[in-house]
RNA sequence: GCCGACGUGGCGGAACGGUAGACGCAAGGGACUUAAAAUCCCUUGGGGGAAACCCCGUGCAGGUUCAAUUCCUGCCGUCGGCACCA
């Protein structure tokens, strides 16, 4: 028995040496193995690392290991999500550099990443804003833009009238810049766009193909995506009130049944028609001028009030020329989603219907639920927007919803209105075009050079890469680049003449678009090096938090379509595996007056089953708040740091893993690092105690074990089992638990042993198979302790290179098994049966039990229900 | 507002539709110690009972089933995303 103690501090550097000493973690590309690709999603350089990175790292290097020691050729690496706004928030705030900031917060960062002991391939380290990466997207854009897939037109941009400055929507709060506090307002800019659209049901079908991510994210994508089959109808409108030019109005729904429940035509306050009639109505103008007072923010504008104009224009209805619709300008119609325009029918849409009882005009039900009587069905506060039967709709009445769909469509294809037909069926798409244009510095220019004469000029391939010039100012909002003297003007590439480039930098999106195909191969000339590609992708397991579900997620799944395209990749699906975990959140601290408190100056104690928390300074009582996700407004961070340096990496991996599944959130908790540490302690104390009594390396295995020895080895084989199995598809928790519960038995084993005193050598032998079985268990998620216990063991060799160990499934078959006994599904008793026993032999032996005799009370019971392996239930 | 998830002891959680609470934390009791820390052992969902054992319990209200934490419907609460935060 050993009184000493593992030295964390000591050890973990030691071996992290050790391991790059030997440069196990650097991978080849000519490996002859069967490869795998294991990544998590690369930071944005902030400065420090936080708790969630500890989190994702931690899991995607189990996994790493794990497949290291299955004998795959792993890729782990690592890289920078470099450009973005906080670096030019930091040169206004701080006066420094976006570029200094940056390098200086990823020199930073990887040190605390090395110190987690991460078995990551730093070799193939990248940063995006270096331009030996962004070289390669300048290329590409270049490229996707011969092939068709870029596209320059007008969008939407937040505006800060007295900053003179685009908003970022994060930076628009409550309708408000963030520094000027002015009112924001829409403002449409030129921008470039990839046409991420000309793949809309691509994307949406090869969703079905992604067989490893979670299901919740396919919904969302496929949400997001948002296929709808619609009918595209042209209305009319009543001659004389139209500005010239405006004949008709084009809608786009998919409630074509509900044509007879129209009640308004409402347009988008950009539609064409909107803009031409404020020219000669002020009052429109000033409502259209309303509307744009918005972020450009989705979320702010479906939130707020339904607000309408009426144009008093009226459309006609395409099955009756006597029927005319009033036609309304109306905040809530995106000129973005199918035409900007649609037909109101309040019945059956709730925002319809809220929008009609505030205009006062008319509901009429045209579909009603199976057997109401349409004459007395009324629409209350809820519109009806299930499926039901046609009424009050002539030629459709009594028809189903779909029934009726048909027949509109039919119908009003077959009829033409000035050589088109009136109406076509069209498949509709909620996905809009990627705009990338930012108007800021810190990103990567984009290479396109404008000139009077020739328009929109690519920069010529050996003038790439088209870099970010370095003597900016900060001193003012706006682009430095859009008032750089030199940088900005340049000659034509084509004719000569004086030309500017374009001062826009792209979306930090594109940029964490395609870092994980330039991973396969970080220094090649091109984008990609075709052999190195096609051997590595797709990532076979891609971990990142669920926040990047959507955007991240699809624009990646574009790009590597358009890289395909364009011959810089060979598949569509960069992604085979995906995993989103949950976030780490923390208790929050408040003291009397309101203001957050850090965890690390709080000091928390059980009282009995109560805690109370107080100010570590001054004894002060702290109000323990909600459960929060970490943030700097609430204080409830901890530093990464902090644990590292006190408890080590191991610690911290072996916490982060533990308590919570890793698809939700964790609760970081003093108490749960404390008892990672103990049990860190506690395990290596278990090694040291099972070297002494284990048989030496490499001693000949017994013919046969006894009882003893087979139990200590039941135990390891079993969690041996568990372990790779639970590993195997990310559920770290269970793994954790199988661990301790692996620990435990060997734990008890040497005590028995111990007070035996003797150790017979088929034990000795099991002792050590045991023994190792843990520690390579373990090793994936504690690397460092690992090696010290396998070493304690007497192994001259490292963990981190060590074969995963090879199952004995004869170890887990019993030959009796114990089923549970429901008595009308309830628990009642057990029975023990032969593994292999015959359900009628299982109910004899279950009729016997004396539980059931009682219940039965003599009667037949009425149903013996044999679940085989599992459960019988006898209903009485 | 729209889309997506989640809700189980004092706490984190476990449970192919089949024994609800594995494992950990916290708490209580005990051993060791001059004492504390560390370590080790025991108890621990609620209620009833001397015990055998019984009743109640997985956000709420229903439903399907021999059997529901698990499947279905509705509601409540919390969280993530909403295209310029990354």
């Amino acid at each position: 028995m050993t009184s000493e103690r593992y030295n964390v501090r000591e050890a973990e550097p030691r071996w992290q040496k050790v391991w790059d000493a030997r440069g196990i973690f650097t991978t080849r590309n000519d490996d002859p193995r069967p490869k795998y690709y294991v990544l998590e999603m690369f930071p944005y350089p902030s400065g420090r690392i936080h708790m969630g990175h500890v989190r994702n790292y931690t899991m995607g290097d189990v996994v790493a290991r794990y497949m290291r020691a299955k004998g795959f050729n792993v890729l782990h690496p690592m890289g920078w999500d470099a450009f973005g706004m906080p670096a030019e928030n930091a040169a206004m705030a701080n006066k420094v550099h976006p570029k200094t900031w940056t390098y200086d917060n990823i020199a930073a960062m990887k040190t605390q990443l090395k110190s987690m002991g991460l078995s990551l391939d730093w070799s193939r380290e990248l940063a995006t804003c270096d331009p030996a990466y962004y070289r390669h997207q300048q290329k590409m854009f270049l490229d996707f833009w011969k092939a068709g897939l870029v596209e320059r037109k007008s969008s939407k941009v937040n505006w800060d009238p007295v900053d003179q400055t685009v908003l970022a929507n994060e930076q628009v709060i409550d309708g408000r810049g963030w520094r000027s506090g002015a009112e924001v307002e829409q403002r449409e800019l030129t921008q470039w766009f990839f046409k991420i659209t000309a793949f809309s049901e691509d994307l949406l079908n090869a969703i079905d193909t992604l067989d490893n991510w979670p299901d919740k994210v396919r919904l969302m994508q496929r949400n997001w995506i948002g296929r709808s089959e619609g009918l595209s109808i042209r209305f009319a409108l009543a001659p004389g009130s139209a500005p010239a030019g405006f004949d008709e109005i084009e809608v786009f729904t998919t409630r074509h049944d509900t044509l007879f429940g129209a009640s308004f035509i409402a347009i988008a306050p950009d539609h064409p028609l909107a803009r031409a009639l404020s020219m000669r109505d002020p009052k429109l103008s000033t409502f259209i001028e309303e509307c744009r007072h918005h972020g450009t923010a989705q979320e702010v504008l479906e939130k707020a009030e339904k607000k309408g104009f009426d144009t008093e224009l009226r459309a006609i209805h395409p099955f009756d020329p006597n029927w005319q619709l009033p036609v309304y300008v109306a905040n809530f119609i995106l000129m973005d989603y199918g035409s900007g325009a649609v037909f109101g029918c309040p019945a059956h849409d709730q925002r319809d219907l809220d929008f009609v009882r505030k205009y006062g005009l008319p509901v009429l039900p045209v579909v009603v639920p199976e057997g109401a009587d349409p004459n007395t069905f009324k629409i209350g506060d809820e519109a009806f927007v299930e499926d039901g039967k046609l009424a009050n709709s002539r030629f459709l009445d009594g028809m189903s919803v779909a029934a009726a769909k048909q027949e509109v469509a039919r119908r009003l294809e077959r009829e033409r209105r000035g050589n088109r037909p009136v109406a076509e069926r069209r498949v509709q798409f909620r996905l809009r075009d990627w705009g990338i244009s930012r108007q800021r510095y810190w990103g990567c220019p984009i290479p396109v050079i404008h000139c009077e004469s020739c328009g929109a000029v690519p920069v010529p391939e050996q003038d790439l890469p088209v870099v970010l010039p370095e003597d900016v100012e900060f001193d003012r909002p706006g682009n430095p680049l859009d008032r750089h003297p030199t940088w900005k003007n340049v000659p034509c590439p084509k004719c000569g003449k004086p030309a500017r480039r374009e001062t826009d930098t792209m979306d930090t999106f594109v940029d964490s678009s395609w870092y994980f195909l330039r991973f396969t191969a970080p220094a090649a000339k091109t984008p990609t090096e075709a052999k190195a590609e096609r051997y590595w992708m797709p990532v076979d397991q891609y971990i990142g938090g669920v926040e990047h579900a959507i955007l991240h997620l699809l624009y990646s799944r574009f790009f590597t379509r358009a890289m395909k395209a364009t011959g810089h990749a060979h598949l569509d699906e960069p992604f085979g595996g995906l995993f989103t975990q949950g976030m780490v959140v923390h208790e929050t601290y408040r003291k009397p007056d309101g203001a957050y408190v850090e965890p690390a100056g709080v000091k928390v104690e059980a009282m009995g089953e109560r805690r109370r928390a107080t100010l570590v300074a001054t004894g002060e009582a702290v109000e323990i708040g909600a459960i929060e996700k970490m943030s700097k407004s609430r204080r409830n961070t901890v530093d990464p740091d902090d644990i590292l340096s006190t408890f080590g990496a191991d610690t911290a991996r072996w916490f982060m893993l533990s308590d919570s599944p890793p698809d939700r959130d964790v609760i970081w908790t003093e108490e749960g690092v404390q008892g990672a540490y103990r049990f860190v302690q506690r395990l290596w104390r278990l090694a040291h105690e099972l070297a002494e009594l284990a048989a030496p390396v490499g001693a000949p295995r017994p013919k046969e074990f006894g009882a003893a020895a087979n139990a200590v080895r039941k135990a390891a084989h079993t969690a041996l089992a568990r372990v790779g199995e639970d590993i195997g598809r990310l559920r770290f928790n269970r793994c954790v638990a199988h661990v301790y519960e692996a620990a435990n038995a060997l734990s008890a084993s040497l005590a028995d042993a111990r007070s035996a005193k003797k150790v017979p050598s088929d034990l000795a032998f099991a002792f050590r198979e045991a023994g190792e079985i843990l520690i390579q268990l373990v090793a994936p998620m504690m690397p460092h302790l690992a090696e010290e216990c396998w070493a304690a063991l007497g192994k001259k060799t490292l963990v981190a290179e060590a074969t995963w160990p090879a199952l004995e499934p004869g170890l887990l078959v019993e030959d009796t098994i114990t089923l549970p006994v429901q008595i009308n599904g309830k628990k009642r008793a057990d029975v023990t049966v032969a593994r292999d026993a015959a359900d009628k032999d299982v109910e004899a032996a279950v009729l016997a039990l004396e539980p059931v005799q009682r219940a039965l009370e003599g009667r037949a019971p009425k149903r013996i229900i044999v679940v085989p392996q599992r459960i019988v239930n006898v209903v009485a």
